[in-house]
DNA sequence: GCATGATTGGAATGTCAATTCCAACTTGGG
DNA sequence: CCCAAGTTGGAATTGACATTCCAATCATGC
């Protein structure tokens, strides 16, 4: 009997170095291939090829798929916000702005608008069919947005923003624009949609500015 | 040989009274699944059981997977348009915009924010990995932001909107952000973030008006 | 250095999906 | 009424996939 595993379903088992890294190496894998094919098209046997690790190493880590699923989500969220920074900390003039939503256009161009965000593809495909997936992507959006909120306030903090901006609501504004345009910008091949997207929204934040 | 049925894949086969009522019922249940499951999680079977129908039937009708899941594309495509007109045909003031937006927002409170949007969720899952239904979705796109386009164009037209506003730019932001607004109001399961997306592009469209 | 638990390989299992086949039945035009 | 074509049922085929198992190997604290 030993370690009975216990109730729940986090059971923290100590990881050796050579294991945290084989649980890296699964779970990059898994989210390049997902982000391409979906969660539910990549399987099981593409993730041990991609990563070059046996099937019960994948469930030895992370017991199912769905587990890997929503390890991926964090691990994308985790990423993606990484790579945002220090942009995304510093999001408090229109400039600032601008500059962050460009980056993700130009990323976005770079890789010939193929792919969507890694996280909004995620949503939109597990929303409706994984409570707990959807309960982290809540969390990843509120992580995403909160920033551009705070940004936003700060600006109006100091007199900046008009006090009629109502900043949460642009924030919010603002991360619909980038997902909806990132949609069509992959569905047409073309980051104008994106920009065109965002622009609009920034324009508008614009508009509250006080001189 | 008369009716050479031609080289290509479209064999235009006739079709019976109830052949044509029959397949428009496989669409039906498969657009009602693969709305709430997704292309890629609503097998043959679920289908076959929905509709009530022999596998043969969808394979007579379709040919195979993808070609219903082409069908399914133009449906929703057709039906989304035909449920917004005659609002969609005449977007051509402010509050028409946002009446039509506002239609939208309580139709996803009454499904308790369930599922996005027909077309984008599609769109979302398909783009990248088939290159026939994105060819389609670019299409169902440019049939959803052709009415938005012309409407304000006519605004512009009439002197009421400023020479300096882009029509096109901004009808495929007010697009974005039905999109983005959708997926977030999916994700959090509150239509607060769609409403606040569009209002801040219409506010934005509202600055161009000339007084 | 040894015991214990972590890590790994690889085969086995059971399920289910996509698609094909073929035979039977129906329909509509001539 | 009759034939060719449209329509349907249901079984059979094939392959993939998620998951489990067991036995072997490795790492580490004591």
């Amino acid at each position: 009997m030993s370690a009975p595993v216990k109730a729940g379903e986090s059971k923290r088992q100590r990881l050796t170095k050579g294991g945290r890294k084989t649980r890296e190496r699964i779970i990059e894998a898994a989210a390049e291939l997902m982000f391409h094919r979906g969660a539910g098209g990549t399987s099981i046997p593409d993730i041990q090829a991609a990563a070059g690790v046996s099937a019960s190493q994948i469930y030895h880590y992370f017991g199912d798929k769905q587990g890997l699923v929503l390890a991926v989500i964090d691990h994308q969220t985790d990423t993606r916000l990484a790579q945002q920074r220090p942009l995304l900390d510093n999001l408090d003039s229109i400039e600032a702005l601008r500059e962050w939503c460009d980056r993700a256009g130009n990323r976005q161009d770079a890789r010939g608008c193929e792919g969507g965000c890694e996280i909004g593809s995620l949503a939109s495909e597990l929303a409706d069919s994984d409570q707990s997936a959807r309960t982290r992507l809540v969390s990843a959006f509120d992580r995403w947005e909160g920033p551009i909120r705070s940004g936003l306030a700060r600006m109006q903090e100091r007199g900046e923003l008009s006090e009629r901006a109502d900043t949460a609501a642009l924030a919010t504004a603002l991360l619909a624009a980038i997902q909806g345009g990132m949609l069509l910008s992959q569905v047409r091949r073309s980051s104008t949609a994106y920009r065109q997207a965002v622009s609009a929204v920034i324009d508008h934040i614009e508009s509250y500015l006080v001189r």
